[in-house]
Order: C-alpha cells, then structure tokens, then sequence
DNA sequence: TCGGTCAATAATGTTCGACGATTTAGTGGG
DNA sequence: CCCACTAAATCGTCGAACATTATTGACCGA
C-alpha cells in the first residue's frame, strides 16, 4: 500500500495530471473539440496552475491536446487526413514491436497476460463497453511495446494520440466493424505466443488494413471539418 | 525583420530555450552527459526558472535530458542497446518519409533544397566541419519530412534524439565511415528528386545498414557504461 | 593519517500570486 | 444594421517562497 502511494508521490503532478486527462479521454469523460478550462481543471483537480500548464504543455507536445495562444487547450479532434496519416505512422511502428514481442519472448508465460488482454477485449467489445474496451486496448499496446524490450520503441510509437483517434470513431462504427476490430488483437497475440514474427508482423498489417476500410466506411460527419 | 522579431517572440520562451539547447547539443556545446544547472541557464538565457524547467521537461520526454528527482538534468548518454533499439525504430520511420517525398514532390523544384543539402552535407564532411555537419543534417531530415506532408511523421519521428546519438559518435568516427554516411543522403535526395518511391526506399535502407556496420565497428568506449 | 559522522550549503521540486498581453463578448452610437 | 469601444476572461511569463534532497567539507575518533 505505502509503495503505491508513494509511487503516486514520487511522480510529478503535471504527470498525474496528464494521466488522468488521457483517462478521462478514453473514458469519453472529455471529447475531442472540448475546451479546457485552466480555472476548472486546478479546481477540480486541486493543483497549481504552473503544474496544470505543465501538464497540458506535455499532452500538446504529444498531439493530444493543441495550444493555442490567448485562447486555451482544446482536446484535439483529428481529421481525416490526419487520422490516415497517424495510420502510416503507426502501422510500422506496431508491426515493430509485433515481430520484437514474438521474437524476444523466450518463454510463453510471459504472453499469457497478452492473449488474456486479447481475450478481454473480444469480451468487451461484445458487451459494448467501449470506454473499458479503450482503456484494455492501450493496455495490449503497452504490453506488446514491453515484451519487444525496445525501450525507443515506447518512448517514439504516438499510442496516446492513438487513443484520441479511437475516442472519435468508436462510437460510429457498425457492431461488425468493432469485431473485426478485435479479433484482430486475438491473432496478434496468437503469433506472438506462437513466437512467429513474420506472423505477427502480417497480423498487425492486416489488422492495420482492416482499420483503414473502416476509416474508408465512415462518413465525412465522424471528422471535424478539415 | 520585424517580421522575424515577431516570429521568434511568438514562440514561447521555452520551446525557444529547448531550441538553444538543442542547437547548441549538436554544435559540441553541450556533449552528452553534461550536468545542467539550472542557475547558470536562467542566467545566461535571461529567462524565469518556470520557463527553464518546462522546457527542460520537454526534453527530458524526447529522451534529450534525463532528469533525476533532486540531482537536476543532464544530457541523455546513449549506450550501445538504445542506439541499436533507436535504429530499429528510426529506420522504418524514415523510409515512411522517404517514400512519401519521393511520391508526393510533384515538380522538382520542390526536391531542390533536398539536393542543395545533400551536396551541402559532403562538402561539409569533406572539411571537417562537424557542429555544421551535424545541423545541416537535420535539416535534410526536416525537408524529407515536409516534402512527404504526412503531419503526423513530423510528430513522432525521433530526430533530436538522433542528433544526440550523432553528437556522440560523429567525432570517432574514421573518415570512410563518414564519407558513407554523407554519401547515403545524396543517394537519397537523388531518388526523391526522380520521384522513385522504390528506390528512395532502398537508398534509406541501404544507409541505416552502413550505420548499424559502423556502429559494429565502434570501441565500447564510445558509450557509457550500460 | 585515514575513515566515518554530521552539519552547512547549494540545488531542485512544487506551489502561489502578480503583471502585462491578447482574444472574445457585450454595448452603445452612428 | 454595422462598427468602434469597453469590459471580462484567459493566457504567457516572471519572481518569490517553502520543503526536500544531494553534495560538500569540517570535525572527530581509531
């Protein structure tokens, strides 16, 4: 318990800040295009305001929220383009830490707890609990990035804004379309467990075109005006 | 000029001052491992501590200083793994970018500051010039970017911590391995300017495989103790 | 003389309040 | 109805304060 809160101490409160916006993106608490207010947020989360710029400064730098001079942080709200150019980005960068997972992981307790998060999405995502489903989501990725034991890896691959991204189009996909969604993590981690890097490389690139149809299915109405 | 002053005022002072410091990183300035004061910065940059810190902490998420609770920030000291793990994660990375400038430029007028650079960055290993050597790079790397217009690339790709890397490196390197590395940017820039995806491609790949062969050929002594 | 203990110093982490600058909204006059 | 002007709200920067910790160097005993 002590350790707990004091690992809670020992990080910085713009960090805890930060965590806890991104939180509360996932949790669809804030909304992509919502105004953030300095006065409200110290309030609410009993800070500075120096800790709360700090904070918000670390997100921007980030892309999860912008900045803009006189006129205060709005949560970002990606358009299309944006959301396709993320997606070149990120689909190298995934398929990295796949083909690093399965090819680092010497033995396969250590890929347990990523086909359990594989299997707790499909559950999620049938059960329709999207703000639970993101928050599982992010916790795949991070286990991926972890296995792979490329420490640039964590610090380079833009999972946050990814996050942001999947706020604004979970809610308007088609039940088939999340399915296909989520069994796309089932075969990613059923390649890295099996230690198959080619595998789990065309998992992640399949899973990563299975996304861009989707992106391809959804209305212009999804995207803010570009 | 006034037009300059109000562009350099707009900016705010702390990316101004993440801007000094990296400037002055890849100038030999600052070499890695060097103990920053924060006393002595505010001092010389006539700025508050608060805008020294926040843009301390910027750095310190781009991985340029290592900050530790009480004992202050210090220039990051890559050792052998994080600059190998660096290179997997840049690698695809720049291809990505390589591909998209070689596929979008539509008019070769586009691609000529790429060239300029390139021949730029021989000349400049040629005389030894290091510290400009090393900007002159990263402007290559900033124009590769641009050209391809993919706005998220821009976000995520590491370069400053590759300067870093550089800076380390660069100084023990023979003269052959720094003839091959300035010679990959031309080869590069060269399958921009012909609008060959493909080739650009290879042409990134071919360099980042004559930059892990050096990195090989480098004494232990070059990195830190890991 | 050497090694260990301990207090003084310096630097950092965090927060607060203040000032000037700028955008935005609202208001009154033409 | 439109435009200039005022007022409010917000942001960027700075300086100061206090608590916490690392470092330094003096001091003391073996």
């Amino acid at each position: 318990m002590s350790e707990m809160a004091q690992e809670a101490e020992r990080r910085s409160a713009s960090d805890r800040v930060a965590d806890a916006i991104l939180q509360d993106i996932r949790m669809g608490r804030l909304v992509p295009g919502q105004h953030l207010l300095e006065p409200e947020l110290t309030a609410r989360l009993g800070i500075s305001r120096g800790s709360l710029r700090e904070a918000l400064k670390h997100l921007a730098a980030d892309g999860i929220v912008s900045l803009s001079r006189f006129r205060g942080a709005y949560i970002a709200a990606l358009d299309r383009k944006s959301v396709l150019d993320l997606l070149d980005v990120l689909e190298p960068l995934a398929r990295l830490a796949a083909r690093l997972a399965a090819a680092a992981s010497p033995d396969r307790a250590q890929c347990e707890p990523l086909l359990e998060s594989a299997a707790r999405l499909a559950e999620l995502q049938a059960s329709g609990k999207r703000g639970e489903y993101l928050t599982e989501r992010r916790r795949f990725y991070d286990m991926l990035v972890d296995l792979g034991g490329n420490s640039e890896l964590a610090r380079v691959i833009p999972l946050s804004r990814t996050d942001l991204f999947r706020t604004q189009v979970e809610s308007r996909q088609t039940d088939s379309q999340r399915h296909r969604h989520a069994m796309g993590y089932t075969r990613i981690a059923t390649a890295v467990a099996e230690h198959d890097s080619a595998e789990a490389d065309k998992a992640v690139a399949g899973h990563f075109a299975g996304t861009r149809e989707t992106m391809a299915e959804l209305a212009d109405e999804v995207f803010p005006a570009s």
